[in-house]
DNA sequence: AACTGACGCAACCGCACAGTA
DNA sequence: TTACTGTGCGGTTGCGTCAGT
């Protein structure tokens, strides 16, 4: 089946735009309103195509519209909403008021990106790069704002775990001990990174309770420090006990078989009134309903390399069970 | 002055998804 | 339920500009 390409009907131009062509969309897009994007060409009497018309117009020619370059601020907001969201251009975007998610994306590849690689960061899962010799200097180089957003986003990876830890051993039916362990090799390995982590509290504090939302820190490390064990090492697939050693359900306080309403994850940036709540990345709204899909708020967050999709896969079933 | 390669940006393309008849 | 349409998004391409030789 399929649909034809919008572009594909002959007659229609490509390429370039003429300042009387923009002239005729902004005409007559202040004239009418953005409609029909499909019928707005032969109305407005232009050889383009609607998707064509739609592009001009929201990345050059809408008049809210911020050209020019990018300030330091905006730049790390890029960065740091990137470490959490990914290429979720649009949503980044809508988070730069006046910039365009066309922009955004060229900044990040044309410039952004290098910037990350020249200072040893992995521009896609924004951790220190490992695949260069030259780390060991560069990464003396990281800037110290930047480190603090890797650390951030780490911390929300952490913050995660811990509450489907907290969903898994606390709720109704009986805790499920193969997620259980496969949350326990989803967190970091070494229990280092955690304490170095939490080294950074003062600063971090201010980052993710201040902007993210999140609930105190300290808690999150001895609880995740608890699901390994206590241990360095991932736990061992053959070791039940391990797995029931995690949680108990003293831990479980208030908020049974539930993801607590305060755990809202990343509100990354201060002005959450220029946001639809459909934009706001929480999982509020996930709670309290096993029979609801729990986690879609997390896709956003892109942590694939944290493994979690495939816990979330595995959850599913379990969740909606009665 | 002419050439060339790198760079940045605007625009295009294909796909996915939501809405509707 | 299905087919179709409109829209939005992310990846990619192509062109203009500019610095270096």
């Amino acid at each position: 089946m399929g649909r034809p390409p919008c572009c594909d009907e002959h007659g229609v131009k490509k390429g370039s735009w003429m300042p009387d062509e923009d002239k005729k969309l902004t005409d007559y897009i202040q004239k009418h309103g953005q409609g029909n994007w499909r019928r707005l060409p032969k109305l407005a009497g232009l050889d383009r195509c609607g998707k064509s018309c739609r592009l001009r117009w929201t990345n050059y020619l809408r008049p809210d519209i911020r050209r020019g370059k990018f300030t330091d601020e905006e730049e790390k907001l890029i960065i740091q909403l990137h470490s959490v969201l990914g290429n979720k251009w649009s949503t980044i975007a809508t988070r730069l008021p006046g910039r365009t998610d066309n922009e955004i994306k060229n900044f990040w590849n044309t410039t952004l990106r290098k910037k990350l690689l020249q200072m040893g960061i992995d521009p896609v899962t924004h951790q220190p790069r490992t695949d260069l010799s030259l780390l060991s200097s560069s990464t003396s180089r990281l800037d110290s704002s930047l480190q603090l957003q890797v650390d951030a986003a780490r911390l929300i990876e952490l913050h995660l775990v811990q509450n489907l830890v907290r969903l898994l051993t606390c709720s109704s039916p009986a805790p499920n001990l193969d997620l259980i362990r496969l949350l326990g090799s989803a967190v970091p390995k070494n229990h280092h990174q955690v304490n170095d982590l939490f080294a950074l509290t003062p600063q971090l504090s201010s980052l993710v309770n201040g902007s993210l939302g999140l609930p105190s820190l300290a808690p999150v490390g001895q609880q995740i420090l608890s699901v390994n064990g206590g241990q360095t090492a991932a736990p061992s697939s053959a070791d039940d006990s391990s797995s029931e050693s995690m949680m108990t359900s003293k831990d479980c306080g208030t908020n049974s078989g539930t993801i607590p309403a305060s755990v809202t994850a990343p509100s990354l940036v201060s002005s959450p009134e220029n946001m639809s709540k459909n934009e706001t990345i929480s999982l509020e709204g996930s709670t309290n309903t096993p029979t609801s899909p729990p986690f879609e708020a997390w896709d956003a967050l892109n942590l694939d390399d944290f493994g979690w999709k495939e816990i979330i896969d595995q959850m599913s079933p379990w969740l909606n069970a009665p």
